[in-house]
DNA sequence: ATACCGACCTGTCAGC
DNA sequence: TGCTGACAGGTCGGTA
């Protein structure tokens, strides 16, 4: 489900709902498929611990865990940081096509496809769910390396040369995340029409004013759908359970058939590296 | 290195 | 009413 402006609104609206509190318990529904990490060792790295920060890291959230200098957390949650740095940790929460996380009371009803709840200090619960399951919970004890560079922070220099000389399409080298982390279907769809750019022309074939010109528009796409908290298609919503609102500004991302915005030519679907791909014929080269 | 495909899962919707 | 197939924001591993 979600690509980088949907992940950020949620790990924002996570940030302000969790973060100083902490996890009392934790409960692991019986589906291992979420789990990249055992069970056992996710709830012993969640439990006691002060969830410090919440952030992203491409489609990744990231909760940074701070072990708690004394027992019991809501106590613990007023003291002051101590200088020495106490072991951290790190939870890492991949929401793949279908994932949501949500802070609730605990008397809300237990949504269907619920696989993990952190009960915290404050009384409220982080609850994980995921219908299809291709989300993916793990802990990490070192640093997590999500690979790849932020599109919102990579210099053009350095976005240039990701791709100079791929011979992978365009579209396909955008959705590596091993190259460009958080960009995914929709946004790299936009991006490519913003740009000018076909899906299937080839990385390499692609000039260095193009490529600056796609640089400018990956980031104005995505900077746009964080203003507007993202694009809800189906079932997405934030941390708030507040819908996104830039579904309404694609350009040609779901509107196959439908007249082009610029020039009217109707918008093409074609199937690339197994993902529908949309473009305008007259204004894409 | 690259590209295509199926697999992983459930849910929804269109069409018959 | 119900069946079938296509499709969905993502990623991985196998195979040519």
């Amino acid at each position: 489900m979600p690509e980088l402006p949907e992940v950020e609104t949620i790990a924002r609206g996570l940030e302000t709902r969790v973060a100083g509190d902490t996890v009392e318990s934790v409960w692991i529904g019986s589906r291992p498929q979420p789990l990249k990490s055992p069970a056992s060792a996710i709830a012993a790295t969640l439990e006691g611990k002060r969830i410090a920060r919440v952030h992203r890291a491409g489609k990744h959230i990231v909760f940074d865990l701070e072990a708690q200098p004394n027992q019991g957390g809501r106590l613990a949650r007023r003291q002051p940081r101590p200088a020495a740095s106490l072991p951290t940790a790190q939870w890492i929460v991949h929401l793949g096509m279908t994932g949501r996380m949500v802070v609730c009371e605990p008397a809300a009803e237990i949504a269907k496809h619920t696989h993990l709840i952190a009960k915290l200090a404050s009384g409220r619960e982080l609850r994980f769910i995921d219908p299809r399951m291709f989300g993916k919970l793990s802990v990490h004890s070192g640093g997590f390396d999500p690979g790849g560079v932020e599109p919102l922070e990579v210099s053009e220099e350095r976005f240039v040369a990701l791709f100079r000389g791929r011979k992978t399409p365009i579209k396909s080298a955008l959705l590596n995340q091993k190259l460009l982390r958080g960009v995914g279907n929709i946004y790299a769809d936009e991006a490519l029409f913003r740009a000018g750019i076909r899906p299937r022309r080839r990385a390499a074939a692609i000039t260095r004013e193009q490529l600056r010109k796609l640089h400018r528009a990956v980031r104005e796409v995505l900077r746009e759908a964080i203003a507007l908290g993202g694009s809800s298609i189906s079932d997405y919503v934030d941390a708030d359970g507040e819908e996104g609102f830039f579904q309404l500004q694609h350009r040609v991302y779901g509107r196959e058939a439908e007249p082009c915005l610029v020039c009217g030519t109707a918008i093409r679907r074609v199937v690339l590296a197994g993902r529908s791909s949309h473009y305008c014929p007259k204004c894409q080269k």
